[in-house]
DNA sequence: CATTAACGATTACCAAAGGTAACTATTAAG
DNA sequence: CTTAATAGTTACCTTTGGTAATCGTTAATG
């Protein structure tokens, strides 16, 4: 696996700038597109919740939440325990994230053009086991 | 490949964050180190070169020089086309890259610990299509 | 050969995505 | 009832990317 890391990373900003051209047509950016994720496919959820699910800071979730609230994308349902603040998606909410979705989707299938279903499955099961195997060596900062 | 682009990303985030808890107690930062990667393995190069390679613009790559070169990891040499920046490891350079390098290496075999060399090497080629793939869509900004 | 093009590098900005520290409310524990 | 812990926020910093405009220098062209 010599140079895993560097194929790894220069894959990195290409992808993820293809799935921001996608995501700016429809006036979303890509931290704002994993908060959706998040809560379009767990239910309504607390920052909390998508702070953990992403290894992420809660100031950084407030920050991308409060600009989803403006966008209309998302908003606050009521909780008794009034500290707190659970977010679902809005009906305009949904329905941008169903356009991304397919859209999304159909840039995986381009993307991975080529590859055989058995190379496919070898690749997404390797970058799973990678991930897992750094969170037990442990160590980081943010378990 | 459902979700892989989910599973590509979440890895991103704790890989980087590894990799510069190694590189930061060496005094490196992420984009440093692939300045150097590049010109250790390329030889004596100019910032265009580094830009392309990366895709990165050149004033990004401008800055990272100027760091390595207050840290004293890399130099410049002269050129006949004076207009021209070509630029070096320096003695430390080399000998910080060589300590990072195996780290790095050793972080890699680390966290690939469990996946068989058939599986390393898929994961790595599809990798590499991936890339190669999203270049040969075109309308990427940067090609 | 003189003028214009192109090129390499830089400066001065801006944005996105991450982090910390310190704080306010609210709830849970003792 | 007082103290802990928790959820969220605010203010600010860092890293890594981008643009636009500019300066020197080299290459092209009339």
């Amino acid at each position: 696996m010599q140079g895993f890391f560097r194929s790894y990373f220069l894959l990195h900003r290409i992808l993820i700038s293809k799935l921001n051209d996608l995501l700016s047509a429809h006036g979303l950016i890509y931290s704002q597109w994993m908060v959706m994720y998040y809560v379009k496919n767990q239910g309504p959820s607390t920052l909390v919740d998508i702070s953990n699910y992403y290894n992420v800071r809660k100031p950084v979730i407030t920050r991308t939440v409060q600009s989803l609230e403006e966008a209309g994308f998302v908003c606050q349902i009521p909780s008794r325990d009034r500290r707190e603040k659970i977010i679902q998606l809005t009906a305009s909410g949904e329905a941008v994230y169903g356009e991304c979705r397919q859209l999304i989707d159909a840039l995986e299938r381009e993307v991975t053009r080529g590859l055989s279903d058995e190379e496919k499955d070898v690749t997404l099961r390797s970058v799973i086991k990678i991930r897992e195997n750094i969170i037990n060596i442990g160590g980081n900062k943010h378990a």
